[in-house]
DNA sequence: CGCCGAGTTGAACTGAATCAAGAAACGTGG
DNA sequence: CCACGTTTCTTGATTCAGTTCAACTCGGCG
């Protein structure tokens, strides 16, 4: 759990008190492989940090399902929208493989928001970094080619591409299976 | 400047004293059509909310720019993670015709995140408002083809298709101007 | 052993890119 | 206020990346 606290002390300082009323409401949870960590239509009640394994987040469908992104170790994970405005999920999250993790309730996480300014600060640091990220994303799906943002993904978590599917990861970055499968044959 | 308040008055009441400590630090600026409100490179200085007009973002290439997005009137406009993370932004805010705005420095929100909750609260909630529109665009670049994207800004902001020219309404939805020109001609 | 899901490979098809040229709209100076 | 030049939009022909449909291989597991 030192862990989390370390994470959050590289962006604000936080005294003993702040991070026992913040830790105090973190709970345990523990998944195995292709449990359901929330299901379609069910309103997100946590936000979750992944002491490990990975999350993945996908839109089922009557074909196939659409993953559109993973959680790794030492992140936070939740269907962070969901969370924010209420309203039920249009998405699922899945542990690939086990995943343990430390999780603290809307409500909780509500409470501790009143109980301090530093609450606040973590909150709005939580919702920065995710804007940040949806943004890289945006303008990768934009202006890079599949095959591009494949060779990212290689580059940047080369253990994505050992730990999952084919088949999910094609989906994350826009195209078939069978499209990807052609393109790490090209590029090999 | 009125408006400003209503806005934040609908995620969060605030005081006279939080208003006053807020809006002192709001100042005015006006451009004229294609003036840059940040160049690239620099670091946003500014969260900026639109009184009049439409911003384009976009990011410079050799060959064509790439626009990924527009701020409209009675929005908050911001190369956001430049602002945040105070690292030269990667594009270029540019006025689509005549632009008004209010806007508050960097330093003068970190006053305001120091002398009020509410600041934080605010400042939250705008990462998160960010967040949410991030997360939709996401999952329509990844599921929705071209022409779905283009009907759902036709439907959505009929005012979008008469003031922006054509090209930066394609390089949004992420094809040619050439494709959607044709697109248009198909479903007309 | 036989089944099943995941991955690979092939062939035909398709939406969009690219290259190219012409038409329309736009703004700026005379 | 018109004329010119520039930019934007349209249209056509060709090419290409990725889809779709289909068949086959491989590895794990009941």
């Amino acid at each position: 759990m030192e862990k989390i606290r370390t994470l959050f002390e590289q962006q604000v300082s936080m005294s003993d008190h702040d991070w026992e009323s913040f830790s105090s409401k973190l709970v345990k949870a523990t998944y195995t492989s292709k449990g359901k960590i929330l299901n379609l239509g069910e309103v997100e009640n946590y936000l979750s940090f992944i002491v490990s394994g990975i999350i993945r987040y996908y839109v089922p469908g009557e074909e196939q399902d659409l993953t559109f992104g993973f959680s790794f170790e030492n992140e936070f994970a939740s269907a962070y929208d969901s969370f924010l405005t209420r309203n039920p999920s249009s998405y699922v999250l899945e542990a690939l493989g086990s995943v343990q993790l430390w999780r603290i309730s809307y409500e909780d996480l509500q409470t501790v928001y009143q109980e301090s300014t530093v609450g606040n600060i973590i909150g709005r640091n939580a919702a920065e970094g995710l804007f940040l990220k949806k943004s890289k994303r945006e303008l990768s799906l934009l202006k890079d080619s599949a095959e591009e943002r494949y060779l990212k993904i290689f580059s940047e978590r080369p253990e994505v591409i050992r730990e999952i599917p084919l088949k999910y990861i094609a989906s994350y970055i826009g195209i078939t299976p069978q499209a990807l499968s052609r393109i790490r044959k090209r590029i090999s």
